[in-house]
DNA sequence: TAATATTGTTATGCATAATAACATAAATCA
DNA sequence: TGATTTATGTTATTATGCATAACAATATTA
Protein backbone atom coordinates (compact mmCIF):
# COMPACT_ATOMS: atom_id res chain seq x y z
CA UNK A 1 0.00 0.00 0.00
CA UNK A 2 2.93 2.38 -1.09
CA UNK A 3 1.48 5.65 -1.23
CA UNK A 4 1.36 7.45 -4.83
CA UNK A 5 3.88 10.18 -5.44
CA UNK A 6 2.10 13.30 -7.09
CA UNK A 7 5.08 15.63 -5.92
CA UNK A 8 5.62 17.01 -9.60
CA UNK A 9 2.13 18.14 -9.82
CA UNK A 10 2.22 19.73 -6.52
CA UNK A 11 4.30 22.07 -8.04
CA UNK A 12 1.43 23.63 -9.86
CA UNK A 13 -0.55 26.07 -7.68
CA UNK A 14 -3.29 24.85 -10.39
CA UNK A 15 -3.31 21.39 -9.33
CA UNK A 16 -3.99 22.59 -5.36
CA UNK A 17 -6.36 24.84 -6.49
CA UNK A 18 -8.21 21.68 -8.85
CA UNK A 19 -8.11 19.83 -5.71
CA UNK A 20 -9.48 22.20 -2.94
CA UNK A 21 -12.29 23.38 -5.14
CA UNK A 22 -13.39 19.86 -5.87
CA UNK A 23 -14.06 19.63 -1.95
CA UNK A 24 -15.59 22.49 -2.23
CA UNK A 25 -17.88 22.12 -5.11
CA UNK A 26 -19.01 18.16 -3.95
CA UNK A 27 -20.45 20.16 -0.66
CA UNK A 28 -21.90 22.91 -2.71
CA UNK A 29 -23.64 20.12 -4.89
CA UNK A 30 -24.92 18.39 -2.22
CA UNK A 31 -26.42 21.29 -0.44
CA UNK A 32 -28.07 22.63 -3.09
CA UNK A 33 -29.69 19.27 -4.20
CA UNK A 34 -32.81 19.78 -1.55
CA UNK A 35 -33.08 22.76 -3.57
CA UNK A 36 -32.95 21.12 -6.73
CA UNK A 37 -30.24 23.46 -8.33
CA UNK A 38 -26.97 23.40 -10.04
CA UNK A 39 -24.27 25.30 -9.51
CA UNK A 40 -24.67 27.35 -12.35
CA UNK A 41 -28.65 27.77 -12.23
CA UNK A 42 -28.19 29.04 -8.11
CA UNK A 43 -25.05 31.42 -9.34
CA UNK A 44 -27.72 32.69 -12.23
CA UNK A 45 -30.58 32.84 -9.28
CA UNK A 46 -27.97 34.91 -7.27
CA UNK A 47 -27.12 37.10 -9.60
CA UNK A 48 -30.37 38.35 -10.92
CA UNK A 49 -31.77 39.06 -7.57
CA UNK A 50 -28.50 40.91 -6.65
CA UNK A 51 -29.04 42.86 -10.43
CA UNK A 52 -32.38 42.72 -11.27
CA UNK A 53 -33.21 43.96 -15.06
CA UNK A 54 -29.69 42.96 -16.30
CA UNK A 55 -29.52 41.20 -19.34
CA UNK A 56 -28.42 37.77 -20.65
CA UNK A 57 -25.79 39.03 -22.59
CA UNK A 58 -24.35 41.06 -19.21
CA UNK A 59 -24.91 37.97 -16.95
CA UNK A 60 -22.85 35.46 -19.50
CA UNK A 61 -19.84 37.89 -18.85
CA UNK A 62 -19.72 37.96 -15.46
CA UNK A 63 -20.87 34.17 -14.83
CA UNK A 64 -17.75 33.87 -17.43
CA UNK A 65 -19.69 31.20 -20.06
CA UNK A 66 -20.86 31.72 -23.39
CA UNK A 67 -24.03 33.44 -24.06
CA UNK A 68 -25.58 29.85 -25.51
CA UNK A 69 -24.95 28.18 -22.78
CA UNK A 70 -26.99 30.59 -20.30
CA UNK A 71 -30.02 30.23 -22.36
CA UNK A 72 -31.29 27.04 -20.71
CA UNK A 73 -30.37 27.72 -17.61
CA UNK A 74 -32.70 30.98 -18.05
CA UNK A 75 -34.91 28.62 -19.55
CA UNK A 76 -34.85 26.73 -16.16
CA UNK A 77 -35.27 29.10 -13.93
CA UNK A 78 -37.98 31.35 -16.07
CA UNK A 79 -39.91 27.87 -16.19
CA UNK A 80 -39.67 27.23 -12.60
CA UNK A 81 -41.07 30.77 -12.22
CA UNK A 82 -38.00 32.41 -9.80
CA UNK A 83 -37.29 34.73 -13.00
CA UNK A 84 -39.23 36.56 -15.60
CA UNK A 85 -37.90 37.53 -19.14
CA UNK A 86 -39.28 41.00 -20.06
CA UNK A 87 -39.06 42.94 -23.44
CA UNK A 88 -36.85 46.00 -22.89
CA UNK A 89 -38.60 49.01 -24.76
CA UNK A 90 -35.70 50.85 -25.44
CA UNK A 91 -33.49 47.94 -26.76
CA UNK A 92 -35.85 45.30 -27.95
CA UNK A 93 -33.19 42.70 -28.92
CA UNK A 94 -32.53 42.23 -25.21
CA UNK A 95 -34.68 40.89 -22.45
CA UNK A 96 -34.30 42.10 -18.47
CA UNK A 97 -34.37 39.50 -16.10
CA UNK A 98 -36.14 39.62 -12.95
CA UNK A 99 -36.90 37.56 -9.95
CA UNK A 100 -40.53 36.68 -8.53
CA UNK A 101 -41.25 36.74 -5.35
CA UNK A 102 -40.54 32.78 -4.94
CA UNK A 103 -37.51 32.98 -6.60
CA UNK A 104 -36.38 36.13 -3.44
CA UNK A 105 -37.66 33.11 -1.62
CA UNK A 106 -35.73 30.26 -3.16
CA UNK A 107 -32.66 32.99 -2.89
CA UNK A 108 -32.97 33.61 0.49
CA UNK A 109 -32.87 29.82 1.48
CA UNK A 110 -30.30 28.82 -0.52
CA UNK A 111 -28.40 32.00 0.72
CA UNK A 112 -28.21 30.58 4.57
CA UNK A 113 -27.84 26.92 3.49
CA UNK A 114 -24.98 27.22 1.21
CA UNK A 115 -22.96 29.61 3.92
CA UNK A 116 -23.50 26.84 6.69
CA UNK A 117 -22.45 24.53 4.74
CA UNK A 118 -19.22 26.39 3.99
CA UNK A 119 -18.77 27.34 7.18
CA UNK A 120 -19.09 24.15 8.48
CA UNK A 121 -17.08 22.65 5.94
CA UNK A 122 -13.99 25.16 6.43
CA UNK A 123 -14.75 25.41 10.47
CA UNK A 124 -11.41 24.19 11.12
CA UNK A 125 -9.50 26.99 9.28
CA UNK A 126 -8.72 30.25 10.66
CA UNK A 127 -11.04 32.75 9.13
CA UNK A 128 -7.96 35.25 8.72
CA UNK A 129 -6.22 32.54 6.32
CA UNK A 130 -9.23 32.30 4.77
CA UNK A 131 -9.35 35.86 3.92
CA UNK A 132 -5.40 36.00 2.85
CA UNK A 133 -5.76 33.17 0.61
CA UNK A 134 -8.51 35.06 -0.77
CA UNK A 135 -6.56 38.29 -1.55
CA UNK A 136 -4.10 35.81 -3.48
CA UNK A 137 -7.08 34.17 -5.34
CA UNK A 138 -8.24 37.70 -6.57
CA UNK A 139 -4.76 38.04 -7.32
CA UNK A 140 -4.58 35.37 -9.87
CA UNK A 141 -8.25 36.26 -11.10
CA UNK A 142 -6.74 39.73 -12.04
CA UNK A 143 -3.76 38.28 -13.76
CA UNK A 144 -5.62 36.90 -16.72
CA UNK A 145 -6.64 40.80 -17.53
CA UNK A 146 -2.71 41.24 -18.24
CA UNK A 147 -1.98 38.57 -20.13
CA UNK A 148 -1.40 39.10 -23.77
CA UNK B 1 -22.06 50.96 -18.21
CA UNK B 2 -22.50 50.50 -13.92
CA UNK B 3 -20.91 47.48 -12.84
CA UNK B 4 -22.44 44.18 -12.10
CA UNK B 5 -22.92 43.33 -8.57
CA UNK B 6 -21.53 39.79 -7.10
CA UNK B 7 -21.02 41.02 -3.15
CA UNK B 8 -23.13 37.96 -2.25
CA UNK B 9 -21.52 35.44 -4.36
CA UNK B 10 -17.56 36.69 -3.08
CA UNK B 11 -19.23 35.93 0.50
CA UNK B 12 -18.31 32.27 -0.58
CA UNK B 13 -15.11 31.10 -1.05
CA UNK B 14 -15.89 28.84 -3.52
CA UNK B 15 -16.78 31.07 -5.76
CA UNK B 16 -13.19 32.91 -5.56
CA UNK B 17 -12.07 29.39 -5.86
CA UNK B 18 -14.10 28.90 -9.68
CA UNK B 19 -13.00 32.15 -10.83
CA UNK B 20 -9.27 31.57 -10.15
CA UNK B 21 -9.08 28.51 -11.65
CA UNK B 22 -10.80 29.38 -14.56
CA UNK B 23 -8.10 31.80 -15.39
CA UNK B 24 -5.17 29.04 -14.61
CA UNK B 25 -7.61 26.35 -16.33
CA UNK B 26 -7.89 28.23 -19.76
CA UNK B 27 -3.80 28.93 -19.74
CA UNK B 28 -3.29 25.48 -19.06
CA UNK B 29 -5.06 24.13 -22.05
CA UNK B 30 -3.22 26.70 -24.08
CA UNK B 31 -0.36 25.45 -22.99
CA UNK B 32 -0.75 21.73 -23.76
CA UNK B 33 -3.11 22.48 -27.13
CA UNK B 34 0.66 22.01 -28.72
CA UNK B 35 1.49 18.73 -27.22
CA UNK B 36 -2.68 17.63 -28.23
CA UNK B 37 -3.06 16.81 -24.11
CA UNK B 38 -6.09 17.30 -22.48
CA UNK B 39 -5.79 18.15 -18.47
CA UNK B 40 -6.27 14.63 -17.44
CA UNK B 41 -4.54 12.92 -19.74
CA UNK B 42 -1.61 15.08 -18.68
CA UNK B 43 -2.38 14.41 -15.17
CA UNK B 44 -2.36 10.58 -16.20
CA UNK B 45 0.84 10.58 -18.12
CA UNK B 46 2.51 12.62 -15.77
CA UNK B 47 1.59 10.43 -12.60
CA UNK B 48 2.28 7.18 -14.63
CA UNK B 49 6.03 8.53 -15.43
CA UNK B 50 6.48 9.39 -11.44
CA UNK B 51 4.57 6.18 -10.45
CA UNK B 52 5.57 2.96 -12.94
CA UNK B 53 3.67 0.22 -12.48
CA UNK B 54 0.71 1.60 -11.30
CA UNK B 55 -2.72 -0.25 -11.58
CA UNK B 56 -5.84 2.02 -12.99
CA UNK B 57 -7.85 1.82 -9.49
CA UNK B 58 -5.09 3.36 -7.41
CA UNK B 59 -4.49 5.83 -10.18
CA UNK B 60 -8.38 6.59 -10.67
CA UNK B 61 -8.03 6.99 -6.84
CA UNK B 62 -5.37 9.62 -6.82
CA UNK B 63 -6.71 11.50 -9.46
CA UNK B 64 -10.05 11.16 -7.90
CA UNK B 65 -12.36 10.19 -10.58
CA UNK B 66 -13.72 7.28 -11.20
CA UNK B 67 -12.95 4.43 -12.81
CA UNK B 68 -14.78 4.22 -15.57
CA UNK B 69 -13.82 7.73 -16.59
CA UNK B 70 -9.89 6.49 -16.55
CA UNK B 71 -10.24 3.76 -18.86
CA UNK B 72 -10.55 6.01 -22.48
CA UNK B 73 -7.75 8.60 -21.01
CA UNK B 74 -5.56 4.90 -20.93
CA UNK B 75 -6.68 4.10 -23.90
CA UNK B 76 -5.64 7.17 -25.55
CA UNK B 77 -2.50 7.31 -23.84
CA UNK B 78 -2.05 3.75 -24.94
CA UNK B 79 -2.97 4.18 -28.63
CA UNK B 80 -0.30 7.08 -28.81
CA UNK B 81 2.00 5.02 -27.65
CA UNK B 82 3.15 6.97 -24.52
CA UNK B 83 2.50 4.55 -22.20
CA UNK B 84 1.83 0.59 -21.74
CA UNK B 85 -0.41 -1.59 -19.91
CA UNK B 86 1.30 -4.87 -18.91
CA UNK B 87 -0.84 -7.80 -17.04
CA UNK B 88 0.52 -8.53 -13.38
CA UNK B 89 1.54 -12.33 -13.28
CA UNK B 90 0.67 -11.94 -9.73
CA UNK B 91 -2.88 -10.18 -9.90
CA UNK B 92 -4.18 -11.07 -13.97
CA UNK B 93 -6.93 -8.71 -13.44
CA UNK B 94 -5.02 -5.55 -13.02
CA UNK B 95 -2.61 -3.69 -15.84
CA UNK B 96 0.75 -2.25 -14.55
CA UNK B 97 1.46 1.44 -16.54
CA UNK B 98 4.74 1.90 -17.58
CA UNK B 99 5.38 4.85 -19.83
CA UNK B 100 7.14 4.46 -23.06
CA UNK B 101 10.39 6.50 -24.06
CA UNK B 102 8.30 8.54 -26.21
CA UNK B 103 5.93 8.68 -22.99
CA UNK B 104 9.39 10.38 -21.25
CA UNK B 105 10.12 12.38 -23.25
CA UNK B 106 6.28 13.69 -23.92
CA UNK B 107 6.69 14.53 -19.84
CA UNK B 108 10.13 16.47 -19.80
CA UNK B 109 8.68 18.76 -22.75
CA UNK B 110 5.64 19.03 -21.33
CA UNK B 111 6.58 19.72 -17.81
CA UNK B 112 8.83 22.45 -18.95
CA UNK B 113 6.18 23.98 -20.69
CA UNK B 114 3.41 24.15 -18.06
CA UNK B 115 5.96 25.02 -15.72
CA UNK B 116 7.63 28.00 -17.28
CA UNK B 117 3.65 29.01 -18.48
CA UNK B 118 2.03 28.76 -14.97
CA UNK B 119 5.09 30.86 -13.73
CA UNK B 120 4.78 33.38 -16.12
CA UNK B 121 0.89 33.74 -15.32
CA UNK B 122 1.52 34.32 -11.34
CA UNK B 123 4.77 36.26 -12.12
CA UNK B 124 3.37 39.47 -10.13
CA UNK B 125 2.53 37.14 -7.20
CA UNK B 126 5.04 36.99 -4.35
CA UNK B 127 6.03 33.04 -4.23
CA UNK B 128 5.83 33.17 -0.19
CA UNK B 129 2.36 34.40 -1.10
CA UNK B 130 1.36 31.82 -3.27
CA UNK B 131 3.41 29.18 -0.86
CA UNK B 132 0.79 30.21 2.03
CA UNK B 133 -1.97 30.16 -0.24
CA UNK B 134 -1.09 26.71 -1.21
CA UNK B 135 -0.94 25.96 2.64
CA UNK B 136 -4.42 27.04 3.15
CA UNK B 137 -5.46 25.37 -0.01
CA UNK B 138 -4.18 21.99 1.33
CA UNK B 139 -6.29 22.53 4.47
CA UNK B 140 -9.26 22.71 2.41
CA UNK B 141 -8.41 19.30 0.71
CA UNK B 142 -7.93 17.70 4.00
CA UNK B 143 -11.38 19.18 5.04
CA UNK B 144 -12.89 16.58 2.84
CA UNK B 145 -11.28 13.45 5.08
CA UNK B 146 -13.14 15.29 8.63
CA UNK B 147 -16.98 15.60 6.41
CA UNK B 148 -19.27 13.10 7.68
C1' DT C 1 -16.15 -24.98 -1.84
C1' DA C 2 -19.30 -21.03 -1.73
C1' DA C 3 -19.85 -16.34 -1.11
C1' DT C 4 -17.81 -11.93 -1.50
C1' DA C 5 -14.71 -8.38 -3.21
C1' DT C 6 -11.69 -6.25 -6.72
C1' DT C 7 -10.19 -4.84 -11.44
C1' DG C 8 -11.12 -3.32 -15.71
C1' DT C 9 -14.74 -2.48 -18.97
C1' DT C 10 -19.13 -1.05 -21.56
C1' DA C 11 -23.12 1.59 -21.66
C1' DT C 12 -25.49 5.48 -20.29
C1' DG C 13 -26.63 9.92 -18.54
C1' DC C 14 -25.93 14.56 -16.55
C1' DA C 15 -23.35 18.93 -16.14
C1' DT C 16 -20.19 22.20 -17.91
C1' DA C 17 -18.45 24.70 -21.72
C1' DA C 18 -17.20 26.06 -26.63
C1' DT C 19 -18.29 27.15 -31.65
C1' DA C 20 -21.10 27.94 -35.87
C1' DA C 21 -24.98 29.79 -37.83
C1' DC C 22 -29.04 32.41 -37.67
C1' DA C 23 -33.14 36.10 -37.01
C1' DT C 24 -34.03 40.30 -35.07
C1' DA C 25 -32.81 44.75 -33.77
C1' DA C 26 -29.61 48.57 -32.97
C1' DA C 27 -25.63 51.35 -34.06
C1' DT C 28 -22.37 53.17 -37.22
C1' DC C 29 -20.56 55.18 -41.31
C1' DA C 30 -20.05 57.07 -45.67
C1' DT D 1 -30.53 58.41 -45.77
C1' DG D 2 -29.19 53.78 -46.98
C1' DA D 3 -25.69 50.25 -46.43
C1' DT D 4 -22.77 48.00 -43.41
C1' DT D 5 -21.54 46.45 -39.08
C1' DT D 6 -22.46 45.14 -34.44
C1' DA D 7 -25.24 43.28 -30.52
C1' DT D 8 -28.73 40.07 -28.48
C1' DG D 9 -30.81 35.91 -27.98
C1' DT D 10 -31.46 31.40 -29.96
C1' DT D 11 -30.76 26.58 -32.04
C1' DA D 12 -27.82 22.95 -33.11
C1' DT D 13 -23.80 20.55 -32.37
C1' DT D 14 -19.72 19.02 -30.17
C1' DA D 15 -16.13 18.18 -26.59
C1' DT D 16 -15.08 17.44 -21.91
C1' DG D 17 -15.58 16.15 -17.15
C1' DC D 18 -17.69 13.14 -14.02
C1' DA D 19 -21.14 9.71 -11.92
C1' DT D 20 -23.75 5.19 -11.67
C1' DA D 21 -25.28 0.48 -13.13
C1' DA D 22 -24.08 -3.75 -14.79
C1' DC D 23 -20.88 -7.14 -16.19
C1' DA D 24 -16.76 -10.77 -16.95
C1' DA D 25 -12.62 -12.25 -15.13
C1' DT D 26 -10.00 -12.94 -11.24
C1' DA D 27 -8.79 -12.91 -6.36
C1' DT D 28 -9.99 -13.18 -1.51
C1' DT D 29 -12.69 -14.74 2.45
C1' DA D 30 -15.45 -17.39 5.25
Amino acid sequence: MNKINDDTLRTFVGYHLKRSFNVIQSDLIDTLRPFDLRMLTYTALVLIVDNPGLNQSRLSQIMDIERPNLVIIIDELEERELITRERVPTDRRSYALHPTQSGRVLYRETLDAVTQHEAKLLSQIPPEQLEQMIATLKLIEAAKEKQV
